[in-house]
DNA sequence: GAGCACTGC
């Protein structure tokens, strides 16, 4: 937006008249519009709508190198616009060597090199390998306050707690030299950087230090790309990032750390080069960077979850997924697994093309799941309330729980609780910020995120808009929230559970096992239901199911025969069992065969992964925080 | 009785 507003005033047109842009919830554009500035996501939205993108002559792809999975899914359709259309020129800009990558890909089509506007920065690496890293950028940072001339620091670590750790530290050491120290220390103000650190403490890193003191900023890797610091002349890299990893044969995602790629290393230490010359120093040694890790980071594409895309891509008629030109195909199994994941929902046919349900679904901005908890709130007379508990999920968890004040949170959020279902407790936050006038003191008082609300009340009436034009109307079942849990379960069946101990479920399909989360209103509940369907599955300490509704099991019967069966004589259900087995194509058994593989390679893979995690990580006490502090440190740089 | 890289539609 900035960009477009910059552009617009050098072009002396007002902004969304000669020059526009387009956003997720803002289309700042018009009939004179020449030149439209738009994220990946508007762009192939729009390609759904127009497949040829005939409204353009000239598509600009900037920051390719990022490889989002929008990014990547364009790259093979506008490889196909640009063979279709003579009067169509694709630009694509990226930041990393890699151009010839790229340039094969479409053809061996000419490069252009535009050298670089920022300044030299001398790298420093490790001679060996660094055994705690937080202790080491807390030292490296304090060697530079003391010795080395002004300019700011910026230190990469992890995540949150690695962060306050390390701004924990840097303060209790800085207490310490000015305490032993007989002269005056100059002052250090540091300043910790996080997406989920709330709004006015994240501005703090972008105000000028006062005079003569030094910033040291802490942050993830949201200081990559996403924002960016002028004044930093030194930067301290971990190597170490973490990313969403989804497991498919698990049917799970965690959130691993992982070493950094040598492009990623290489953006990092670019940071310390944008006002001056800098110095990068590297908490590992150049053999690491040279030999172990990564040329670039996995794409996004490789590593995710696939429903959306080969929603999206069946609804452009492509007939093959596996034949569909991407510059790095993602794994075929993690494919024919969404695949399968659409077939189940009811999205495709048993000969892999989209259903009626399927073609619905596309339309929604959504994941498959939430897309066909709405179709069935439809369904069932419950969209109203479904559409909210939609909205909750698409956007990060409100509830607010600072450290500090943890008890108190936990009472708030309790609050909210509806006995039996995390799902229709968020709908209850969501109600109650509205009949509080949508209030952000009133988030406040009840420790929840502000932006977080405001976003799902976007995302809400973004649908409401959709829905709108697919001509259906709101239903409500005015707070009779048995046919709401209907709603739910019927979306997750595939995420469903059995009651097996104390607290402790296993997946009906794949007998994975699967935990409450201390933090589910099921959790206190006093006793535990004895069918359970859940968000999603994320592997931490354990495998911990996310937003979790007690279900009737009659309703997994009804709603995913595919699956399930009842044992008490039902003759109806019975009947409908029987006439599906009658029905079974050859699709159908190939996915049932597919099914029972899948349950056996979850049991491996589960082994696998508890395996490498024993390996991998080290529970550490911190030395100097509070006591049971603890921090998750990878042993020494590696794959 | 636990743990939250980051975009995007």
């Amino acid at each position: 937006m900035s960009v477009a507003k910059r552009v617009s005033e050098e072009m002396e047109t007002d902004l969304g008249d000669k020059v526009g842009y387009a956003i997720r919830f803002e289309d700042v554009t018009g009939p004179n519009t020449i030149i439209k500035y738009m994220t990946d996501g508007v762009l192939l939205r729009e390609t759904l709508k127009d497949a040829d993108l005939d409204k353009y002559r000239v598509i600009v792809m900037d920051e390719a190198h990022e490889r989002s999975l929008n990014t990547d899914v364009l790259f093979g359709i506008l490889k196909k616009v640009v063979a279709r259309r003579r009067d169509f020129k694709l630009i694509i800009t990226s930041a990393t060597l890699n151009a010839d990558k790229f340039s094969k890909f479409f053809g061996g089509v000419p490069i252009f090199h535009i050298p670089g506007r920022t300044f030299p920065v001398n790298i420093m690496f490790s001679k060996t390998p660094c055994e705690d890293y937080v202790e080491a950028a807390v030292k490296q940072a304090m060697t530079i306050h003391i010795t080395s001339g002004p300019g700011d620091i910026l230190i990469f670590m992890t995540g949150q707690e690695e962060i306050e750790a390390t701004c924990y530290a840097l303060a209790e050491r800085m207490e310490q030299l000015i305490s032993s120290s007989t002269k005056t220390v100059p002052k250090l103000e540091i300043l910790p950087i996080y997406s989920q650190l709330p709004a006015d403490l994240q501005a703090k890193i972008f105000q000028k230090a006062e005079e003569g003191a030094r910033k040291c900023i802490v942050a993830t890797n949201i200081a990559e790309t996403s924002l960016t610091v002028d004044g930093i002349f030194y930067v301290i890299d971990t190597g170490y990032g973490k990313m969403k990893v989804d497991n498919p044969r698990m049917g799970m995602d965690a959130l691993q750390v992982f070493p950094v790629s040598r492009a990623t290393a290489d953006q990092r230490a670019g940071r310390a080069g944008r006002t001056g010359p800098g110095t990068c120093y590297r908490l590992f040694t150049e053999s690491a960077y040279q030999n172990e890790i990564l040329p670039n980071p996995v794409p996004e594409i490789q590593r995710t979850n696939l429903g959306n895309v080969v929603l999206l891509l069946k609804s452009l008629r492509v007939e093959n997924l596996l034949d569909f030109d991407f510059m790095d195909p993602p794994p075929q199994e993690n494919i024919l697994n969404s695949m399968y994941q659409l077939w189940v929902l009811g999205a495709l046919n048993n000969v892999g093309g989209l259903t009626e349900i399927g073609w619905k679904m596309v339309e929604f901005p959504l994941d498959p799941t939430l897309a066909k908890m709405l179709l069935m709130g439809e369904q069932l007379g419950c969209l109203d309330e479904v559409l909210t508990i939609v909205s909750m999920l698409s956007v990060p968890s409100v509830f607010f729980r600072p450290k500090d004040r943890a008890e108190e949170s936990d009472a708030a959020r309790e609050k909210f609780f509806v006995p039996e279902s995390d799902h229709l407790t968020l709908l209850n936050v969501y109600l109650q910020w509205k009949s509080n006038q949508y209030r952000g003191d009133w988030c406040n008082d009840h420790f929840l995120h502000v932006k977080g609300l405001r976003k799902a009340r976007e995302v809400r009436s973004q649908l409401l808009d959709i829905l709108k034009t697919l001509k259906i109307p709101l239903t409500s079942c005015h707070m009779e929230w048995d046919v709401v849990r209907k709603a739910i379960c019927s979306a997750y069946f595939h995420n469903s559970a059995r009651l097996k101990g104390v607290g402790e479920y296993v997946n009906c399909r794949n007998g994975m096992p699967c935990h409450l989360h201390p933090s589910s209103a099921l959790y206190g509940l006093g006793y535990t239901p004895d069918y359970v369907v859940y968000h999603e599955l994320v592997l931490t300490t354990k495998e911990y199911m996310q937003c979790v509704t007690a279900v009737d099991p009659q309703w997994l019967a009804e709603m995913g025969p595919m699956f399930f069966s009842v044992k008490e004589t039902d003759t109806s259900l019975l009947d409908h069992k029987k006439r599906q087995k009658e029905e079974k194509t050859a699709m159908e058994e190939e996915m049932e065969k597919l099914r029972q593989e899948q349950a056996e390679a979850a049991r491996i893979e589960k082994e696998k992964e508890w395996e490498k995690r024993a390996k991998q990580q080290q529970q550490v006490a911190m030395p100097g925080l509070k006591k049971g502090a603890t921090y998750l440190r990878p042993r020494k740089m590696g794959l």
